[in-house]
DNA sequence: ATGAAAGCGCTAACAA
DNA sequence: TTGTTAGCGCTTTCAT
């Protein structure tokens, strides 16, 4: 029993015309309608008596486009949780859903697609345009992805991975990084550390050790690579850390490290942030529930969400992109975790 | 320069045959496939040569059928945002993504489709089906779900609302609330009071409020209706309650209200839970964040989105749904934010 | 001002 | 085993 939507044929036969001109009357917007008024009428009437909507895929298909964009999750997880760790993916997504929406076009998760086989995603006619998003994409991969047929915009790396022919958005690590070890200094820190995971690949992860060690340095602070904390995903190295903890703040990769970093120093009786200042990376939305709240750097996934989809759409309609590489700032949101050396 | 994908016609020029037997080559699974060992592997190799892959689109167009789903989110707010208040509807999200897959759909948030006109998605041919996610939709919306030419399913609402027309899904909130005030009558508690947002639409939260005062009651515990704490958004209701706390225990509508009842509580001097224990409800991944972690209602998120896409599927395929309405039920999550009323 | 024709890429039904 | 026909709903182009 399946209802069938009314058509531009429908409301034609109603209104005594040919489709071709009900469709001039409804959907042509820019042109002139050359139609006469009332005739233009009846059909409206028509349409509205009948309940009528544009079948969006069929106008796509005959446009050629399907004003859709995916998400490409390439490698790395599964399948990207929303409600997962920091709520980093989900910031990001809000990002690219707001931006899509500026356009005109859709989001869509589909299966194949956040999947494996990425490549039917690039050349199956589903997309106008795809995000990828992936901590860091394999030699075959890139090469997958400078080949694609529709254009890819990729998050959080360097056009010059992907040999200066894909855009590219990413935040500025090591401006963020140097507003939190200049922020540390300030309030008299020396012993500063940065804590990442040994096993997480992502050039990110390197960029930002290698500026706090860089700006570790310029605002005179007496730090090595022996203060970059590696740690396991089951966070054992920070319980053998925190038994004899050499610094008196760390910098976490990501607000999720840090809500772990805080979490297991507690257990181990440490006050934060007197005993121990505390910042984390991307500042998501629950820094705020963590007690203390959590200081962290303020990656602007929204932006970087928003910025990726701008940049698409110019390709998308062939406009080139100048420059290739976004990077957006970061900033820094101080909350409670921090505080000055001094006051202990 | 947009690059031309390879078409069904461009394969079957290369093999030297009609798009139909390579449509039947490459397509036909289930299909005997009638075609020579020979000619099929020539197609095969023909395709594989030059990349071919189907154009989903034109064959969904073909097919009548879309196999994307849409997540319609009524009213209330403009937009769900993926990271806000708690992760609530970032889990639903995730269920209903899982269970998307599972069947081969896809699903898509579109501009037209969270923003205000609605009625387009139910008709514009772009889905398959529909999840109406709402707090409590208008009579109007209403009538327009249940003439919707497209199959909907509604989360968070009963069956009957809909003159028993509509499939829904919802918690139990009756069982669920009834384990928190077990837990809390289990630690000795007896004055307890459950905490709700006065301004907010939603027939959960009216359900969760009655069945407080009702297994309460059956508890044995003294408790009426001014046991339940209205607030305000702003939450100066709350100070106003806490200058003057006649409770030991609180119930909250959310996990959200909960983090907020318990941040101002502390802002007051209260400690969680030595002097007050709180629960929550819907157990999202945040209460993990929060200090202390926050005992509460778990609300099968995930199940829930997913069920309410099996359901949908059933619908698209013209299966008959029974019931029409499913009923998940709570669990309790004890974490740190409850304690016993006599070790103080 | 209106209409006829054509076709986007694919596949079900039928024909040979 | 292979091919022909036809059409999903829409819009662009060209004719009337």
């Amino acid at each position: 029993m399946k209802i069938m939507a009314i058509r531009l044929r429908d409301v034609a036969e109603k209104a005594g015309v040919t489709p071709v001109v009900v469709s001039r009357v409804l959907h042509n917007k820019a042109n002139g309608i050359r139609v006469s008024e009332a005739t233009a009428q009846r059909i409206r009437d028509a349409a509205e008596d009948l309940g009528y909507r544009v079948n969006v895929w069929a106008r796509n298909f005959r446009n050629q486009r399907t004003m859709a964009l995916g998400v490409l999750h390439g490698t790395g997880f599964p399948r990207p949780m929303l409600d997962r760790g920091s709520r980093y993916f989900a910031s990001l997504m809000d990002g690219i859903i707001e931006g899509a929406f500026k356009h005109g076009y859709s989001v869509t998760m589909c299966p194949k697609l956040l999947g494996e086989d990425s490549n039917d995603a690039m050349n199956d006619g589903r997309f106008d345009g795809l995000i990828w998003y992936s901590t860091s994409p394999p030699p075959e991969m890139k090469e997958q992805i400078i080949r694609s047929v529709v254009p890819i915009v990729v998050l959080h790396a360097h056009t010059a991975e992907f040999g200066g022919r894909i855009p590219t958005v990413i935040c500025d690590n090591y401006q963020g990084i140097k507003l939190a070890v200049d922020h540390l200094a300030s309030l008299g820190h020396r012993k500063i550390s940065f804590a990442m995971e040994r096993e997480l690949l992502s050039n990110e992860v390197h960029e930002r050790r290698d500026a706090f060690l860089k700006t570790s340095e310029q605002a005179g602070l007496p730090v090595t690579s022996a203060d970059v904390i590696q740690l396991d995903w089951e966070r054992r190295d920070l319980h053998t850390y925190l038994l004899n903890p050499l610094h008196s703040a760390v910098i976490c990769f990501s607000d999720g490290l840090a809500a772990d970093f805080i979490a297991i120093a507690q257990e181990h009786g440490l006050t934060i942030p007197k005993d121990l200042s505390v910042i984390g990376f991307d500042s998501t939305a629950f820094c705020n529930e963590l007690r203390p709240e959590l200081t962290s750097i303020s990656q602007p996934l929204l932006r970087i969400g928003e910025t990726a989809i701008d940049v698409l759409v110019k390709r998308i309609e062939g406009e080139m992109v100048e420059p290739m590489e976004s990077v957006l700032p970061c900033t820094l949101d101080i909350r409670r975790s921090t505080e000055s050396v001094l006051q202990s």
